[in-house]
DNA sequence: AACGTTTACAACCGCGACTGC
DNA sequence: TGCAGTCGCGGTTGTAAACGT
């Protein structure tokens, strides 16, 4: 019998399923400040009770400052009929031409979507009926169900040698067209996800479907990670704070300890050992 | 209002590719 | 050259929300 592949992690001890607010903030701080140079150590040196890959895909497709969420213009939807047709099932090549836009975002795309609508197409043309092309663009909008339009919370997390600091801002108005394009032209122009840290005014954009302190820790929405500039996140049911939490570096551990708890509410899956968990970038700090 | 079905999307899994030793 | 470790990709699954009856 074949000692057959090894395990990525050890599945019995790394928690599964959706990220909780506190777990998005404790990676994009680690990364924030030590980058992301080995995914699979990094859970660890984070005090994340998680496996590297699922590290990995949270930060590709949802925490990188770079990643544009929101609909898919028909402009859009038309480059990745077009690639597909080229190139196939390859969404990471179909995603490098489109800035902002994930392997993963444009395959769910693809598949509840674009699939259905290139049949329609088919079945459209062979009975001589108006392409499906000229009606993308009104049905683009309804691609995300939960849309842009309703309220905007967003989490600003400013990191300097002194002190993270979360600020919840109130941001009333989803991002224009050009907002979003200069957010994504911004940080695409750095290969690295990471040199986008190396100034200090990263925002962490968050919906939140709570108020309040609830609103930064229980929500189920996307927890974008922002470099001078705010994208549209889609959201349920949001409500605003002007709240402002300062987070002093020498108290981490107490933060994390809060987040901790908080997520207490949820049913707890993970057993991180409290000290673990607290560290964060300790560990990695006392190696080097 | 309750229940069943469909849709949308976040996340996981396995495997191939790549890299360093 | 072979092996082990790691990364990245693509397929698939799980689940909450939306929708229909």
């Amino acid at each position: 019998m074949g000692r057959g592949r090894a395990p990525c992690c050890d599945k019995s001890k790394v928690k599964k399923g959706p990220w909780s607010p506190a777990e998005d903030l404790r990676l994009i701080t680690f990364i924030q400040k030590h980058g992301h140079g080995n995914w699979r150590a990094l859970p660890k040196q984070a005090g994340l009770s998680r496996c590297g890959k699922s590290c990995r895909l949270r930060w590709i497709n949802y925490l990188r400052p770079d990643v544009r969420r929101g609909n898919f213009s028909p402009e859009e939807e038309e480059t990745i009929i077009k690639l597909h047709q080229s190139l196939g099932n390859k969404w990471s090549k179909i995603a490098s031409h489109l800035p902002g836009r994930t392997d993963n975002e444009i395959k769910n795309v693809w598949n509840t979507h674009l699939k259905k609508k290139k049949s329609l197409m088919k079945d459209a043309n062979a009975h001589g009926v108006e392409t499906w092309m000229t009606s993308s663009s009104s049905s683009s909008s309804s691609f995300n169900g939960l849309g842009d339009q309703e309220g905007q919370g967003s989490v600003a997390v400013r990191t300097d040698e002194l002190c993270h600091k979360v600020v919840l801002e109130k941001k009333q108005d989803p991002p224009t067209e050009n907002e979003l394009k200069e957010a994504s032209s911004s940080s695409s122009s750095n290969s690295s996800a990471i040199s986008n840290f190396s100034n200090f005014d990263t925002q962490v954009n968050i919906s939140s479907p709570r108020e309040e302190m609830d609103s930064l820790f229980d929500f189920r929405g996307p927890c974008e990670v922002l470099h001078n500039a705010t994208y549209g996140v889609k959201n349920q049911d949001v409500r605003m704070s002007d709240e402002v939490v300062e987070i002093p570096l020498e108290s981490d551990a107490d933060f994390w300890d809060l987040l901790d708890n908080l997520e207490s509410f949820q049913p707890q899956e993970l057993e991180v050992e409290a000290s673990q968990s607290s560290n964060i970038g300790e560990e990695c700090e006392r190696e080097s």
